[in-house]
DNA sequence: TTATCTAATTTGTCCTAGACAAACAGAACA
DNA sequence: TGTTCTGTTTGTCTAGGACAAATTAGATAA
């Protein structure tokens, strides 16, 4: 393991931090510093690799670059959050419980989560099991990433399990269809499925017709899949990982592709604080998404 | 829809060609051709985005980009693939019943495609199921994908509903522990998860302990997984939508940064071409995998 | 002291245009 | 028919400049 080296699209690929980026903080801060291979292009040494993921996961909690590139090494990881600061408020219930299952994860024992998770399903039904486990669950793993308690890789496996506990428990629900059609799927770039499988879940305890798409469709294929489905409603997931910024244009751009006769509904995280927009429905929570389905139905009867 | 407009940021999210190579073709071949906005800033109208997306399709299917880029549009729409010709050789016996639970996909017909399925697992066994059944309809959507006869989001439905028959077939097997821990992921920009699935179910079946990651993991992050996990074996998976040229960079570089006892095997449809590689297992199908699991037993008993 | 508005700063994304190497196609050759 | 060589195609990298959106800091008013 004598120094390995990435050119830049492999960082790119790897940290999540474009091309320009890279070059531009590299002409402002001073950093990164690669080498230069035969050829004059950049060769990054796997340590700044590390560093620089470092760097983006604390941007992601809140953090801004200038202030962390100046930072040393040392004091990086040690790092706290600056944005969920809110956060703990409504857990004090379960707390332990939820302790308890992600210690499973950290200890690597995914068939001893997988059933823990099972009991708990049927202990409290899909509803409850959604809204009171799998969703704090998923905000807590989200924040123990952040803070650096929690490996990336143990992150991916309490994802993957967790998926498949979902469409386990979605798929043993006859498909409902009394409500309304609802397109289920996230933008380019989201690839956070969770969200939407919560959701789904929910909605089709409720009856309603799910169209799961998975992620990361093209905005024009959405609006072809609304056509082609006849979808009443296209629900959108945004996860908070998701840039902020760029949400409003989306939703705009989405809308206008959009069929006028399907609603659009987002949701997630990632458009908690979004302000209200022309046409489009922005969920704030469980109840609100249930709400929603259930005016739907008052004003399609 | 009186012509949205894309900036090419979006555009490259939507279409997966990158900023570069969608300003050298403007500059190269005089298409596309942006409109400029106040800032000066491509603006990119929705049919160039569309034609953009369907070069793309035929570009991953085997055609050349000066080619494409010069034929008019109506011509692009009727191009066959030109890569997968020699697919359809042992697709003779049991075609028809592929062909009709693709049919269910066309149809929308998420619920019936899903019992269908259900139907034949339980009639074949999971091993047949996901060397008969899955192997060939994902190859056939992938091959209807390329000359245009599936949209995207009907991909995106097919591989969706997919996913869950497999996890849900997977996660009904206890999970083994005799055989070699095999982590199991994709380097990132490989988002293609199917193919992980079906060895995973395979390995399983055997008694192996699998270690899902689902995909996309940085190579610096699946170094710090094998080694937590103390896996014998990471498994990785390449889509043949894959870019070729990238695969034995990324293997070399990740077998670089691997722990030397962990071995390294690589999977799918993108490696199947691929010369040999130092230090690298090439799995060329299903039954390599499993002669690879049964190879490792043998030595290490 | 708190709230609000303005100015300065930070930061990401976009721009042009040039260079080069790897992949590919086709021709000449064995 | 197969192989090597050569020219073309194509993607990715480089440099540094510009600017707008977001954020912070400072100043003023309540």
């Amino acid at each position: 393991m004598n120094t390995p080296c990435f050119n830049i699209g492999a960082v790119e690929r790897d940290t999540g931090l474009s091309k320009d980026v890279l070059r531009m903080w590299e002409r402002r801060y001073g950093f990164p510093t690669p080498d230069r291979d035969s050829n004059g292009e950049r060769s990054y040494p796997a340590p700044q690799v590390e560093r620089l993921r470092l760097i983006k996961r604390l941007m992601d909690a809140g953090h801004r670059p200038g202030k962390l590139i100046a930072t040393p090494m040392e004091e990086l990881t040690t790092l706290a959050p600056r944005r969920s600061v809110q956060a703990t408020t409504n857990e004090t219930a379960g707390t332990d419980e939820l302790n308890e299952l992600l210690a499973l994860i950290k200890q690597n024992d995914g068939t001893g989560y997988q059933q823990a998770m099972l009991q708990r399903l049927a202990r409290q039904g899909l509803q409850r099991f959604v809204q009171d486990t799998i969703a704090p669950l998923t905000r807590r793993v989200g924040e123990a990433w952040e803070d650096g308690s929690f490996e990336v890789f143990e992150e991916h496996l309490f994802t993957e399990l967790t998926k498949r506990l979902l469409r386990q428990a979605i798929s043993s629900l006859a498909g409902g269809n009394q409500g309304p059609r609802v397109l289920l799927t996230s933008v380019p770039d989201e690839q956070h499925v969770i969200g939407l499988l919560m959701v789904e879940a929910l909605f089709a305890l409720e009856g309603a017709e799910c169209i799961p798409l998975g992620t990361q469709m093209p905005l024009l294929e959405i609006a072809r899949a609304a056509s082609a489905h006849k979808a009443d409603v296209v629900a959108l997931s945004f996860s908070v990982a998701f840039p902020q910024r760029q949400i409003p244009g989306l939703l705009q751009q989405l809308r206008q592709v959009l069929p006028a006769e399907a609603e659009l509904w987002a949701g997630g995280g990632g458009v908690q604080r979004l302000g209200k927009l022309d046409g489009i429905l922005v969920l704030t929570g469980f109840d609100s998404a249930i709400s929603a389905l259930t005016n739907w139905r008052k004003n399609h009867q």
